[in-house]
RNA sequence: GGUGGGUUGGCCGAGAGGCGAGGCAACGGACUGCAAAUCCGUGUACACGGGUUCAAAUCCCGUACCCACCUCCA
């Protein structure tokens, strides 16, 4: 079976079929850099970066584009009320950004162009709507330049909805529209702006309009037609509506496919900055680790709403810690170093291949996943074997197509922290576990459990294996 | 007003006409001095009311509640 995804656009699962033979494409719209960062963000993320792996696993050579939003009226906004220039916070909270999708061990896009660094392509797609008579610039002097709606008779197609039934903003500043639906192409600059915050036009000074970003840098980068385009559901309109409408109406057929990410919810809303009820991801990652949140995330499918709640994240860090329990284990009868246990060679599992195929059904591979490391756990009974080399390896080549990998240097050290802190502590544990042997031997059970518990109490675990007791910091 | 999505067991979350995804929690068993881990097993579900069907969580009609989008948003 082949990769399937659903289609924002024609709202059906279709097959994939690439542009050009053996190639992806994928533009993503990233963030507007212009607070920190939150789980909902970051899931959007990971479940493209998630679609990015398992086209490369798939075997298709892949591009792929995030932008970042790094000039808009919110950005202006902050950063005067905050008193600084506005590109210096814009840069902090990329900056926050890419601490985030590294703690989660998203993996960098092909490339990550900014807006302020595509102005001359964008004013050129501007300029091709105007003369095209798709665009117009307002005749009130201001230097804005807008679509124009109404003279792409397709407008509404992606969002399915209709012109006449769209409600114009409340708040729209009328000034210089023709349609109060019409879009800014181009924001003229106003005398409240810093000067920074604009470039020359043709039209005079000002800045890009939030939507024509997207399909100026999809061009540069991917060319008039690409596979997928992808965001989160809030996206689709406007933002995706004026983006197909802008690039068709230039003559680019732009994206195959829509893929959009819903929601993650807290207390039943909608996780958002303007709500305040955000969940940023620093605090998130003082109750669990960055592999374990990518876990949680994983574990429901993209187009689900998620209602977030840590107890419900606790647990998936409990289910993920199934399967690193097996690797450990797995890893010490076969040996850390060996081929197998670098996943290298795994081969996923058929039910794991087939979820994935099919709309990138993370939640059936995640069962498929389990299944495969109770098989493994039942071999680890038996020692090392070629059987349980293949488990091992067909865990570690899954969890790696799922950014899940435990050993993947993206996230760090292993959890052994300091090596020189566990190296002594090792020493130190070592000398009560010889003690605790000892009552064990003597049959001094009360000694061996109060040893025991002395060393919980300190936060170390210990577990009595058929190869003698081993520790752990809890 | 327009458009779209949702409601599944103690909890999280899949599925989409028959055979109970998976995880977490619980309980029983195996193993263990005990514990932990692991394995085996058990139970409790499809918002409500009708209908279609040999068979409905799944299809149809209706109702209720929740959520999102309609030019700031992952």
């Amino acid at each position: 079976m082949a990769l399937r995804l659903y289609d924002s656009a024609t709202r059906e699962v279709r097959d994939f079929t690439p542009l050009q033979p053996g190639k992806a494409s994928l533009y993503v719209c990233g963030l507007t850099v212009q607070s920190e960062p939150h789980v909902g963000h970051v899931r959007s993320g990971v479940n493209f970066d998630v679609l990015q792996r398992w086209l490369r696993a798939s075997g298709y050579e892949t591009t792929f584009i995030r932008n970042v939003t790094d000039i808009d009226d919110k950005i202006l906004a902050k950063s005067a009320d905050q008193g600084r220039p506005w590109y210096n916070l814009g840069y902090e909270m990329h900056r926050e950004l890419d601490a985030a999708y590294a703690s989660l061990n998203v993996a960098r896009p092909t490339y990550e162009p900014l807006a302020t660094g595509h102005i001359p392509e964008i004013v050129t797609l501007i300029e091709e709507l105007i003369a095209k008579g798709h665009a117009y610039a307002a005749e009130d002097g201001s230097a804005d330049v807008y679509f124009d709606v109404r003279s792409w008779p397709n407008y509404g197609e992606l969002s399915g909805q209709k012109v006449e039934d769209m409600e114009a903003a409340a708040d729209a500043d009328p000034r210089g529209k023709r349609d109060p639906r019409d879009f800014a192409l181009w924001k003229g600059r106003k005398v409240s702006e810093p000067e920074t915050a604009s470039w020359p036009s043709p039209w005079g000074l000002g800045r890009p309009g939030w939507h024509i970003e997207c399909s100026a840098m999809a061009g540069k980068y991917l060319g008039p037609a690409f596979d997928f385009h992808g965001g989160g559901l809030d996206l689709r309109f406007p933002h995706h509506e004026n983006e197909q409408a802008q690039s068709r109406a230039a003559g680019r057929p732009f994206a195959s496919f829509w893929l959009h990410n819903a929601w993650i919810t807290t207390s039943g809303e909608k996780m958002s900055k303007s709500l305040g009820n955000s969940l940023v991801i620093p605090e998130v990652l003082k109750q669990v680790r960055g592999i374990e949140l990518r876990y949680y995330l994983v574990a429901a499918h993209y187009r689900s709403h998620v209602e977030f709640s840590f107890e419900a994240l606790h647990e998936a860090a409990a289910g993920f810690q199934r399967i690193e329990g097996f690797l450990e284990r797995a890893a010490s009868v076969i040996g850390a170093d060996s081929a197998e246990a670098g996943g290298a060679n795994g081969v996923p599992c058929a039910d794991f291949v087939n979820a994935m195929d099919d709309d990138l059904g993370t939640p059936a591979a995640v069962a498929a996943l389990h299944e495969t490391v109770r098989e493994g756990n039942k071999l680890l009974a038996d020692g090392d074997s070629p059987a349980l080399r293949g488990v091992a390896a067909s865990v570690r080549a899954m969890l790696d197509i799922l950014g899940l990998d435990p050993a993947d240097p993206a996230w760090g050290p292993a959890r052994g922290e300091d090596e020189k802190l566990t190296g002594a502590l090792d020493v130190l544990v070592r000398g009560v576990l010889d003690e605790r042997a000892q009552a064990r031997a003597a049959k001094d059970w009360a000694r061996a459990d109060a040893m025991r518990d002395r060393l919980k109490e300190a936060g170390i675990e210990i577990e009595d294996t058929p190869e003698g007791p081993k520790w752990s910091v809890n």
